[in-house]
DNA sequence: ACTCCTTTTCTACATCTGTAGAAGCGGCAT
DNA sequence: ATGCCGCTTCTACAGATGTAGAAAAGGAGT
């Protein structure tokens, strides 16, 4: 049985990946939900703590899908894959096809996450709630280190802000004109290509064409 | 003499980035801008209309940015750099550097437009407006063929997808435990360390260790 | 049947918001 | 002065929204 707070809460996160955050009012989830007006509003008695059950959700759903080991699909690898730490290539490969899930059948997720991560600038405890992504970041850690990079953790955060970048701009429909349409091999091949750059850059070691550290300045 | 429309389309970027969209009505605009109730109202009839002032005004302050050639500063480097197409990691440095400053003076500007570029997902007419990001993505693709890269339109937008992954992440307070502090040297120096590993991965001419695109599987 | 409790549904209401039109005001040509 | 015109300010109002409490429905135990 689904409960309550689960379809309340799944038609918020449609809702904010539909029209925004400005979308989200008790009573647009109860027409979203097709619940009988003021259920929402029942449940949830402020807009703030509608927020935080819709921002919890989605910590929780991600949770789930990270402990199902996720993409149980044909056409693409698992996620996430196994930490060789040295088979870059395999992990990019699965990177780009969960990517391209975000942005197919995932996609309202993604809009609603972010559109949260946005909301958390200003309400720093949904930020508690959300983790922001603290389980990619201690596996993208991980990985860097197995992988021998010279600083995992600066590197990992690296890595997941600009995998983070990525799908924003193919969500938001930036690169529409260049990129390949979600959902095809091309697409999957084109996050790969630029997940397997990303990874490449990030665990080799600073050469002297690296970049320094600027010279300290004191200022007025 | 500054004219009414910067006035309150300012004040419009302020609120979104204080509040997010939600924050942005007619009254509140007023009320941050100083003005009498009703000024906002009356020059923009709708709140489509005010919405797409805002980001109008973003895509003004951005050309003149780009136009003045921006950062005058004693501390850090002008941007943009010169093309010399070779000098990955000066590109680097100013790139951290100007980043650094959308952290900073640019704070607002920075979430304003997240917030606009989420909004013009359920708003197309508003990408039109906004060009996202067209003048960096056309900078990216001319600095990436200088350096040679094998794919420049495609590495130029993961290089732009990428770099407004870290400002975002930045922005959100994601790393804020490993993030240095903006606003210091060495938050520049990290943006710069990122944004360097990033150039040299991007024009490295594909090996044999670099990805190959999945083989095509029909589907049902 | 009756009571007690939780869950659900409905209703009330003060406030906010979008939008439009009216009123006020300053200058300028006649 | 008079009338006209654009800019500015004020006011009205229908509808939406957040929030809370009342009413109804359901069920378990006696």
């Amino acid at each position: 049985m689904v409960t309550r707070y689960a379809v309340i809460t799944d038609a918020a996160i449609a809702l904010v990946a539909e029209q925004g955050m400005r979308g989200l009012t008790h009573r647009a989830v109860d027409a979203r939900a097709a619940l009988p007006t003021g259920t929402t509003s029942a449940y949830y008695r402020t807009r703030k703590a509608l927020i935080e059950a819709l921002v919890q959700r989605l910590a929780d759903l991600d949770a789930a899908d990270l402990a199902a080991g996720s993409l149980p699909s044909d056409d693409v690898p698992a996620y996430p894959p196994k930490l060789t730490g040295a088979d870059l290539d395999g992990i990019a490969a699965a990177t780009g096809a969960l990517l391209d899930r975000w942005l197919t059948e995932g996609r309202d997720r993604a809009l609603a996450r972010y559109a949260c991560v946005l909301e958390a600038t200003h309400h720093p405890e949904l930020r508690d709630i959300l983790g922001h992504g603290a389980a990619s970041r201690v596996q993208a850690r991980a990985m860097l280190a197995a992988a021998g990079a010279a600083d995992p953790d600066r590197a990992g955060d690296h890595f997941v802000a600009c995998v983070d970048g990525l799908l924003f701009d193919r969500l938001a429909g930036a690169g529409a004109l260049t990129a390949p349409p979600p959902g095809t091999p091309e697409s999957r091949a084109d996050l790969a290509a630029a997940v397997g750059a990303l990874l490449h850059a990030l665990t080799t070691r600073p050469s002297r064409n690296q970049h320094k550290p600027e010279r300290r300045v004191t200022r007025g």
